[in-house]
DNA sequence: CGCTAATCTAGAACAAGTTTCAGACTTGAT
DNA sequence: ATCAAGTCTGAAACTTGTTCTAGATTAGCG
């Protein structure tokens, strides 16, 4: 039989299919991996994160590394997975005090851009990952996308969403990577990003069923 | 003095402030890399777009095809921004035949979308390369974007756009390289990507001067 | 305990983007 | 026609992501 169970694709709940469960000393790696590569990236951003790096700072071999995370794009596309579950927690603490579903959604959003922009470097790293993500990494890239839309629905405050709904929060996401990159990449301002956030919730009181179209 | 003058970021129109004019075998030069550059991408997406393969395709050394573009990313925005201007003269042809500025948009980027659809391997090349660029092709990145608001602009036959129109615009850009990602890695299907080009331009309704709020 | 299969390690090797360099070639000016 | 300066070429070198290998370790089972 074997040791130490496969390592695959980890995620925050119940949905990975058949993940064998990791030994402790299999989740200690795992975690020092991801926290040598949010300090890398931290750090200079995408480049800054060097598989060999985020080897030696994490006291895994290349190998052990890369049976981890098959990629670097696996890395830090958990890593932003990881990231993303600190947020989720970190703003449903604080729920949006805005009077329409729109201003909660805008104000959760700018709320987590603030905190992105604590760690551009981070941000850069974790979100080009995502964009640049081939259909390889299609499972771990869907599991972040589910998550972003958890904390739409969310701020919404909505059981069930409308599929105009959905396609408005769809939308939205669209408009919040890509915002981000135009950010990331100093082709936009923040001010900018505010704007863009601001402008595409407004498609949330157009598919409010009751006041919408 | 020179000989051949400087080879620096090219543009379709005035844009570019001090580009020496280039020779004629210098244009050859940079159409062949082009060529090249777009007819390996058409194959194998951008990975199947290599350096090396490039400046043999080309006839021109490695060297040569580092300083017409100074990275990967570089000439795939350039052949972007090359198959971009034949893309408007296409459009500009038979423009959009919807009633309103919102149907002749979605209709416009689903014209283009279909044609990104017969070559998906460029199409893939591209996007990856315009999402992952970084600071250092931002003006190209941007000339690609102005060129994209500029065909959005002729669909929706405005002259002048007001604040609030342009961030919509803005807005329907975002969504529109976005949901390209998601159906190039095969996270959604192409009527998927339609619903989502169709849910955002009707936020140009929303911003019409006469009916919109 | 002692086995056995799987995992981990160290390190070499390979692949593709990028840089560098010496020498041949072009160009425009004199 | 000649020259100086800038370009192009061919090839090697360097970087970093990824793969591979042989041997040491570890985990669970009888």
């Amino acid at each position: 039989m074997p040791a130490e169970a496969k390592v695959e694709a980890r995620s925050a709940r119940s949905a990975a299919p058949a993940t064998p469960p990791l030994t402790e000393r299999q989740e200690a790696r795992r975690r020092r991996i991801l926290r040598a590569s949010a300090q890398l990236a931290s750090r200079g951003g995408f480049d800054a994160v060097q598989m060999r790096e985020v080897a030696e700072s994490s006291q895994v071999a290349l190998g052990t590394l890369y049976r981890y995370f098959p990629s670097k794009v696996h890395l830090l596309v958990a890593t932003m997975q990881d990231q993303l579950e600190h947020m989720h927690g970190t703003l449903r603490k604080k729920p949006p005090s805005g009077e329409t579903a729109a201003e909660r959604v805008a104000e959760t959003l700018m709320r987590a851009f603030r905190a992105l922009q604590r760690e551009p470097h981070l941000a850069d790293a974790m979100v080009r990952a995502l964009t640049f993500a081939d259909r390889s990494v299609s499972p771990e890239v869907d599991q972040v996308s589910r998550q972003t839309t958890a904390i739409i629905l969310d701020a919404m405050g909505l059981a069930d969403p409308t599929p105009a709904q959905l396609s408005a929060v769809r939308v939205i996401e669209h408009t919040w990577h890509s915002a981000l990159i135009t950010w990331l990449s100093g082709r936009a301002s923040i001010a900018q990003v505010k704007i863009d956030i601001e402008t595409v919730c407004r498609l949330i009181d157009l598919t409010d069923p009751d006041t919408g179209a």
